[in-house]
RNA sequence: GGGCCCGUAGCUUAGCCAGGUUGAGCGCACGGCUGAUAACCGUGAGGUCACGCGUUCAAAUCGCGUCGGGCCCA
């Protein structure tokens, strides 16, 4: 039956009266069942971290996703589309923390880790909820009632699973290495959870006094002088040229070495007034050179430790050409110092003050606070060239802002580096969208693979299932709940801290087994969401049917991300990539290009665009703005253009109403069959366009050119329905006796309409006219 | 500092891969319809195709470099 619809097109209305059909009518899971022998096609759900509220960027990326289920549904394919939520980590944990006005682990300890982890899974949920009513608002077709969620325990045993592969395969490693630590959050973080920005920090050239060389010394510069303790050797590049030079300045002379072409400006540092040269040295030949720390009186174990000069490709020729080499607080530095058997000297804790190692003087203090009495005690002994500022990127702890520190410490990582060329091979196989998201970023970031640190120090998170015992160290590592009763002998009410905590394992030796206190990087969480989807490994079966991913989408930010642990999770686990095709998104800035930023004051919030024009405009100009690999320009302007094209949609739909209505027509009289001598030249050509447009949308669709579909229906929506079609048509529908000619033109417009619906229902799914119910509701369930 | 992507009218963009008079929408100006009317339709003005060099008979398109923006890395 036809019925006519309001005048004026009000989104708030019609899109509420739709998802009210879509709840009453169960329509979702009708759909999804109707398709359910179809071919099938797995999607996984790059999982939001729960903040409470989506954004610009997360509503894009589930309307792209929406919209490419929708055609693969309408395509026959049954799907696989669990959403998933990610709820774990730092984060939370701060925010907690925040709430309860904590400062340091400590109080968290106090608290109780019990009531703490409760907080924050009580607080994940919460958020989950509210951010799902927000993805539903968007008209997102996913299965809302069961999304997968990284908080549940047999999620937590996906991870575990993959542990015990790793483990097995020989790719658990515990290592004594140098991260980038959090000194408030006394954690290790990822290198993807660092964020830089500019900070003034001490620029400082320090002299090495020269063993045996009297008034001679090495020059070198820093920008942490709280590491100068911690100082073991000195780095120069093999091939660089440097000099042995005698300065002098009002009151001393100077023998001083350094590279050959940065002489003049160190001097200059320095107040020297002139020089003169001695010697020309390659740097190879400063090696074996050996000199005094020199603090070596305030730092008890530097004066037992030899310290010599080394090369490394990684020096540079700048400031002095020499790198202060302290492989307890540097990557490049540790390096060195295991390939050259040095010291791992690191005299400072997990909560960033100097231990006893680092002699009465600095015991106790928080090292960035004592960058000045370094100074100061340098100074005192004549071996600080020069003291300036400096202002650089430096990293900072992304939850809690506060600058890093590197320090050695013992974690669990995973042999990633070791499986790059598998790695390589396998990105090779993945069909990638754009090509060059794969062959060119995603690859270069492979070839930089280093093993991944999974390890922290904290307790909201999944727990490592790593049992070691205390009497003979040998180590086990649990794969499921069941193998974990199993091997202790007593039920686990849950499988996060604390309680799995006080759950022991007996050693063969006759000892106990103790679990390592730390939990999983939250990055492993998502990591291992292709089989936790599937409930793998409690459910065998669902996994040999559909892994691997047919199919995911994220921001290009996911290469280093999600892409990236998915693919090294996956490789240990199973020895290939967990997805077969990758589309690449942009992010979403502000007109002019920018970050969206509170502090620039140019964040636009999804609710603020569904509030104005309605989901269907945000989705539709989402879409149609740019490629999806593009980053998207936020405009009011073209959204409120968006929403026009949209309304000439609806007025073009309504126009023929009232007529069709009056002269008792509907679809049982629509057959195109019955009209074909009374069809006109424009009413074929109206019917050839829609087609031709159904062509050009499904190979559109097939590329994931989502923005050329949907600048091809509003090109076809304003030119040839509004411009041509309807101006032409018009005189027709005013006959007023039941002419073949009035009829012809009603039966193409029905089925015009029928079409484009079909047509539109990917890009936005809420509007277009067959979900409104004007000609038959039984198009929302057929296929095209 | 390195990798990848982007830079075409005031704004948003097509064309670039397969070189051969830059095409559109918004906005602006003017006009039409008055049975889609707080709609719709038509006409017009507006462009050093970021900049420089090169390849070519010919470059928005290919190459090199510079500048600006984004993401990622150091």
């Amino acid at each position: 039956m036809i019925v006519e619809v309001a005048g004026q097109y009000n989104a708030q209305d019609v899109e509420e009266k739709i998802k009210e059909f879509w709840s009453s009518s169960d329509i979702y899971a009708k759909v999804r069942s109707m398709r359910s022998s179809g071919r099938k096609f797995f999607f996984v759900d790059g999982p939001p971290y729960t903040t409470g509220r989506i954004h610009l960027g997360t509503a894009w990326n589930k309307v792209i996703k929406d919209s490419v289920l929708r055609y693969r549904s309408m395509n026959g394919y049954s799907l696989k589309d669990r959403p998933g939520w990610d709820m774990h980590g730092l984060p939370i944990e701060v925010k907690v923390e925040e709430y309860l006005g904590f400062k340091s682990k400590k109080d968290i300890e106090s608290y109780g880790v019990e009531r703490f982890v409760s907080q924050c899974k009580t607080f994940a949920i919460r958020q989950k909820d509210e951010m799902t009513a927000q993805f539903k608002s968007l008209g997102a077709w996913m299965d809302w009632d069961d999304p997968y969620m990284t908080l549940k325990d047999e999620y937590l045993e996906a991870a575990w699973w993959a542990l015990k592969r790793a483990n097995e395969r020989g790719l658990l490693d515990r290592g004594h290495r140098v991260v980038n630590w959090c000194p408030r959050c006394e954690t290790a973080i990822a290198d993807s959870e660092v964020e830089y920005w500019d900070e003034k920090d001490h620029s400082i050239y320090v002299k090495f006094p020269v063993e045996g060389e009297e008034g001679t010394y090495i020059v070198i510069w820093t920008t942490t002088p709280w590491t100068i303790p911690a100082n073991i050797a000195v780095a120069v590049h093999p091939d660089f040229e440097y000099s042995r030079i005698r300065a002098w300045k009002d009151d001393a002379v100077d023998v001083l070495i350094m590279a050959s072409d940065l002489v003049e400006q160190v001097l200059k540092q320095g107040r020297y007034r002139d020089y003169e040269l001695l010697e020309r040295i390659s740097g190879k030949d400063l090696v074996g050179l050996k000199y005094r720390h020199p603090l070596a009186d305030l730092v008890p174990d530097q004066a037992e430790i030899e310290h010599g000069v080394f090369t490394a490709d990684f020096v540079t020729a700048e400031n002095t050409g020499c790198v202060h080499i302290a492989p307890g607080h540097g990557m490049d530095d540790y390096e060195l110092g295991m390939a050259n058997h040095l010291p791992i000297f690191c005299p400072v804790g997990e909560d960033g003050r100097y231990t006893s190692e680092a002699g009465e003087r600095y015991i106790g203090k928080y090292v960035r606070d004592v960058n000045e009495e370094v100074c100061d005690d340098l100074l005192e002994r004549k071996l600080l060239l020069s003291k300036g500022d400096i202002v650089h990127r430096y990293g900072h702890c992304w939850r809690c802002k506060t600058p890093i520190i590197y320090i050695a410490t013992r974690q669990w990582f995973l042999g990633i580096a070791s499986l790059r060329d598998d790695m390589l091979d396998e990105i090779g196989k993945i069909k990638w969208y754009p090509e060059w998201a794969g062959s060119s970023r995603f690859r270069d970031w492979i070839s930089g693979a280093r093993d991944w640190c999974i390890s922290r120090q904290r307790y909201w998170g999944i727990p490592l299932p790593i049992w070691i015992c205390r009497a003979c160290g040998s180590l086990e590592v649990i794969g499921t709940r069941k193998e974990l009763e199993e091997k202790s002998g007593s039920p686990v009410e849950d499988l996060h801290r604390p309680a799995v905590d006080n759950v022991h394992l007996h050693c063969q030796c006759g000892g106990e087994m103790q679990r390592v206190p730390d939990v999983f990087d939250v990055w492993f969480d998502s990591a291992v969401a292709s089989w936790a989807t599937l409930r793998f490994p409690g459910q065998e079966e669902e996994w040999k049917e559909w892994w691997p991913a047919d199919f995911i989408t994220e921001g290009h930010d996911q290469t280093r991300g999600w892409f990236y642990s998915q693919l090294g999770a996956s490789m240990v686990s199973f020895g290939k990539a967990p997805y077969k095709s990758v589309l690449m998104h942009g992010f979403t800035l502000d007109e002019q290009g920018r970050k969206m930023s509170k502090s620039i004051g140019n964040v636009v919030q999804p609710e603020e665009v569904v509030k104005k024009f309605g989901a269907d405009t945000l989705r539709f100009y989402v879409l149609a703005s740019n490629a999806p690999w593009e980053d998207l320009h936020f405009s009011w302007d073209v959204t409120e253009n968006t929403n026009r094209m949209l309304n000439i949609l609806w007025n073009a739909y309504r126009f023929p109403l009232p007529y069709m209505i009056l002269d008792n027509f509907d679809a049982s009289r629509a057959d195109l069959g019955r009209y074909q001598e009374s069809l006109r030249a424009e009413d074929r050509w109206i019917l050839s366009r829609v087609n031709t447009l159904a062509k050009e949308v499904q190979e559109s669709m097939e590329q994931y050119q989502l923005h050329r579909v949907a600048r091809a229906l509003s090109e076809f929506i304003l030119e040839d329905l509004s411009r041509w079609y309807i101006q032409l048509v018009r005189p027709r529908t005013w006959i007023e006796t039941d002419d073949p000619d009035k009829l012809a033109a009603y039966a193409t417009i029905y089925n015009v309409m029928v079409t484009l619906s079909k047509l539109l229902s990917p890009s936005s799914g809420l509007r277009h006219p067959s979900r409104n119910r004007p000609y038959s509701p039984r198009f929302l369930c057929t296929s095209r």
